[in-house]
DNA sequence: CGTGTAAGGAATTCTGACACG
DNA sequence: CGTGTAAGGAATTCTGACACG
């Protein structure tokens, strides 16, 4: 069961339109991508490719280094959401696939 | 009213990924655009963009062509498909507004 | 630690044109 | 009509490094 990646999620922004999306300039973008805090993709010519929710991490992410939060201490939060995120998507694929077998009836 | 672009619309491609997306050549694409059945937006510096909807357009376009049906004549069914498109969302944007006036409960 | 910058190269994108038809 | 291609230039992106601190 192939799920289509989503607008959201799907990879196919490059670095110089994620720096006018978030104001972060391109030194900045590919140093939080060192520190482990976004994670793109590669084109097969090896250019960066981000998601739309690349975009809004680092968007957050520059908000808070702008409180002084170290990139370190943003990685750690960021893991926390992603676990966080991570149980909600599951749980709502169990619930899917529930549906599908038993027709439960939503709305 | 400040409506923020959503994912779908919101134009951040270029044109190489455009392609490996489509599988059509960057000609084609710009021919495309040349007939007016696509529209992306330029970068500041002249780059083309396009969303993800623009991908899906072009997508159609593709199969349309396949079926040797010419661009002048897909044009034409993308602005009747366009113009529908228009219409339901004017629709739903009039139904928000009354939501937003009178608080009618939707769900 | 976090970010700027100069460096050199490779890949991208652009436009206008010629080609075939 | 629809698409390929060679052409030349301008802008993009990449990596590794030095700098400040």
């Amino acid at each position: 069961m192939e799920r289509e990646t989503s607008y959201k999620t799907r990879k196919v922004i490059s670095i110089g339109t994620v720096s006018e999306l978030t104001g972060l300039s391109e030194r900045q973008i590919r140093y939080y991508e060192e520190r482990k805090l976004v994670f793109p993709e590669r084109s097969e010519r090896g250019s960066r490719k981000y998601s739309f929710l690349d975009v809004e991490t680092l968007i957050d992410i520059a908000n808070k280094r702008e409180e002084g939060v170290r990139t370190e201490e943003i990685r750690s939060e960021l893991k926390r959401k992603k676990k966080k995120d991570d149980q909600a998507s599951r749980t709502k694929m169990i619930q899917g696939q529930l549906n599908a077998q038993f027709g439960i009836r939503k709305k």
